[in-house]
DNA sequence: CTGAAAGCGCTTACAG
DNA sequence: CTGAAAGCGCTTACAG
C-alpha cells in the first residue's frame, strides 16, 4: 500500500509538519525586507516601485514558495464580481433551461462573492442585441457572458465592452477569431458529425435519405451542425443522399409543415436530424404520419417534450449540451478571467451528450 | 428587453443598494444586542448559551438576513480541509484515469485550503482494502473518498470510520443502504440498460445473441450493469437471446480467451457488452476474428484503447463516467459535508455519457 | 518610491 | 453564560 501526497513528488511516511507551510504576505515581506504595503504593491502590480524592489519582492517569493490567497484578498477589499448574462428570449426549450440555469446559479451564488445580472434580448434581432449588449457595456460589468450571432456589428460591439475592461465568454454559439473572447459550449461541427454517425447506424441500410431541419441559417452553431453532418456522411456513409427539409426559426408550426412536406416528397426518407429548434412540430408531423416507427430521428437538447419522445420511442437519440454545466464553466472563466488566473480547461469543456432512453437523466433535473 | 436580478423577484431598472448589502457578524451582534463572541458562539452551535440568547442571536439573523462568509471564516480558523482518497490500483484502464484525475485535482488544490492525500489498494482484496481505510481512519481525515467493495467488513469498516467523526462519500461503486455515506458515480444499472439499448438499435434484426463480458461478480457496480442490461432485453427486445461470456478479473489474456471461445461456440453471437474491464483482451480477439466487422460491440469507460477501437469500428459505442468530473464532486461533496451545507445535488450528478466517434473528446483529456 | 496603522468578516483564547 | 481584545491573510488610505 501506498500514501501519497497531493501532487508533490512525496512518496511514503511524513509528518504533518511537511503541509500548512504556505508562505504569507507577512512572511513575504520579511523575507524580502520590506513593508507589507511594499508586497501588496508588487506582488498586485500596483503603483510604482523601484525596479530592485520588485526584483527583491519577486525572488523572494519564488524562493519561499509565496502564493497569495485570493479568497481573504478578496474579502479585506471587499470584492464583488459584478457579471452578466445576455441570454436570448423565445421559446426555444433550450434557451428557456440555459434562462432557468442562470437564474438557480445566480440565487446560489447569492451569499458567495459572485453578483449576477441578466439582460434578455431576441437572438435573431441583430438590433435589441446590440442595444441590449450597450445595456451592459454601460453598467461596466467585471463579465458579461452572452448568446449572440455572429455579426459584423455584433463584434464590433463586443470588442468595444472588451476595450473598456470587460471580460467577454461567448456560450452556446462561437464567435470565432474574436481575439480575447473565451467561448463555453460545444463542438458543434462535432455535434453534427455524431448525428450522421447515430443515424447512419440506427439505418438497416447503406443507402438511405436522410434529412436535416435547421433552425436558422444565419446562427453558426447552427450552420457548424450542419457542415459536420454533410462532412460526415459524405465522407463515411457516401450511399446516402441527403435532403434539406428547411430552416423554422424556432417556430413550430412552420417546422411541422416542413416535415409533413419532405415525408411527402420524399418517400424513401430513412431518417431525420432536427439540428435546431422546432422539436414539438417535428413531434407532430411524425405522429400524423404512418411512418413514425421506421423514421429514425436524431434531434438536438432535452426537453419535456424531446424526452416523451425518446420514450415512446419517436426520437431514437437526442444530442444535448448540459445548460447548467454551461452556467457554471462561464462563471468560473469569468472568475478566472477577472483573476488573472489560468481557467482550468479540462473541467470548463463542454461534453456533447448522446441521450437514449436508457441514460436519460430523471427527475426534476431539466425543467 | 428585460433586466432581471440574481434570483430574487426584482424586475425593473434598480440602483446598487440593491446589492451589497450582506449582514456581517458585526451587524448581527448589534442587531441582536449581544457580542460578536456570542454570536460566534450561536452561529457555530458551540459552547453553552442561554435559550434566551440563542433565539435572540437566530431572530436578528433571520431578520438582517445573516449569512456568514465562510472564506473569512476559514481564514480566521486557518482551516485546512484534509481530505483522503482511498483508490485501487492494478491495470484496469478506468482507474488509473481516476488516479491521474485525482493527482491533478491534489495538485490544483494545493493552493486553497483543500489538502488531499491519497491511499492506495486492490479493490478485490478484501484485507488489504480493510487495511487501507484503517490507516485512513487513524489519521482522522475529515472526509475520505473511497473505490470499494461492498462486503460486509467494508461496511463495518466504514460504519467505525464515520463514527469517528470522518463523513464518507463511495466512488464509482455504491455502497446501499449505509447510513450517512454519499455516492458519487453513475447510476450502474441505467448504465447496462442503455449498452442494451445501444446494441439493439445497432442491429440489423430482433432477434439477435448478445453476450455479456464481466469484469468480477463481485463488485456490485458490475453486477448491477448485468442486471439493467438482462432486464432492458427481457423487456424491450424479448426476440433476442442473452450469452453468458464470463469474468475477466480485469485480466486481458482471459478476456481475449473468453470472448474468442464465445465466438467459437456461438456463430449467430451478434453483440457483446463489455461492462467493465479486459477491454484489450476484446478487442485482441475480435482483430483475430473474421466476423469483427458484423459483431456490434459496447463496450465501457474510454481509454487509448477503446478510443482506437472506436475509430477502427471494433467498438460502436462506448459507455463512460468522467473521472475528473467524480473526483471534483467527491471533493465538493466533501467540503459540503464537512462544512454542514447542503451540496448541490445537480451540478454533483455524474452522467453516464455515449461516445460514438463523432463526440469522442479530443486531445490530451483522458491520458 | 515606501511604511505604519487600521480595516475586511470571522474566530480564538482569556478574563470575568 | 458573556464580552473585549488580538489575530487569520490580505488591502487601503494616509503620511512621509
Amino acid at each position: 500500500m501506498l500514501t501519497l501526497c497531493c501532487g508533490c513528488a512525496f512518496f511514503g511516511d511524513y509528518g504533518e509538519e511537511h503541509f500548512m507551510n504556505k508562505a504569507t504576505v507577512r512572511d513575504l515581506a520579511k523575507a524580502a525586507g520590506v513593508s507589507l504595503a511594499t508586497v501588496d504593491r508588487v506582488i498586485n502590480g500596483r503603483s510604482k516601485v523601484h525596479v530592485r524592489t520588485v526584483e527583491k519582492v519577486w525572488q523572494a517569493a519564488a524562493k519561499i514558495n509565496f502564493t497569495k490567497d485570493i479568497d481573504a484578498a478578496n474579502i479585506a477589499r471587499q470584492r464583488i464580481y459584478r457579471f452578466c448574462f445576455v441570454l436570448p428570449t423565445g421559446t426555444n426549450a433550450f434557451f428557456k433551461t440555459l434562462m432557468r440555469a442562470c437564474k438557480r446559479e445566480a440565487a446560489l451564488q447569492r451569499d458567495g462573492r459572485i453578483q449576477i445580472e441578466i439582460i434578455t434580448a431576441p437572438q435573431l434581432d441583430n438590433d435589441r442585441l446590440l442595444g441590449a449588449l450597450e445595456d451592459a457595456r454601460l453598467e461596466n460589468y467585471d463579465a458579461i457572458a452572452t448568446v449572440t450571432q455572429d455579426s459584423p456589428e455584433i463584434r464590433t460591439k463586443l470588442k468595444q465592452i472588451a476595450r473598456g475592461g470587460t471580460e467577454i465568454v461567448n456560450l452556446v454559439s462561437a464567435i470565432p477569431t474574436l481575439d480575447n473572447s473565451k467561448f463555453v459550449g460545444i463542438d458543434n461541427a462535432a455535434a453534427g458529425r455524431c448525428a450522421a454517425e447515430l443515424l447512419c447506424k440506427f439505418s438497416q441500410t447503406d443507402h438511405v435519405e436522410l434529412g436535416i431541419l435547421l433552425g436558422s441559417m444565419i446562427l453558426r452553431d447552427h450552420m457548424e451542425r450542419r457542415f459536420g453532418f454533410e462532412q460526415k456522411i459524405r465522407s463515411a456513409y457516401p450511399g446516402h443522399k441527403l435532403i434539406f427539409i428547411g430552416e423554422c426559426n424556432d417556430d413550430r408550426h412552420l417546422a411541422e409543415d416542413l416535415v409533413s412536406k419532405a415525408l411527402g416528397e420524399h418517400p424513401d426518407l430513412g431518417g431525420i436530424y432536427s439540428a435546431g429548434g422546432g422539436n414539438i412540430g417535428v413531434i407532430a408531423a411524425l405522429e400524423k404520419s404512418d411512418r413514425k416507427d421506421e423514421l429514425c430521428v436524431v434531434a438536438h437538447e432535452l426537453s419535456s417534450h424531446s424526452r416523451a419522445a425518446l420514450k415512446s420511442g419517436i426520437f431514437d437519440a437526442v444530442i444535448t449540451q448540459d445548460a447548467g454545466h454551461e452556467i457554471r464553466s462561464a462563471i468560473r472563466i469569468m472568475k478566472a478571467s477577472v483573476d488573472g488566473v489560468d481557467p482550468d480547461y479540462q473541467q470548463n469543456r463542454i461534453r456533447i451528450e448522446i441521450f437514449i432512453e436508457g441514460n436519460m437523466p430523471v427527475g426534476e433535473m431539466l425543467e
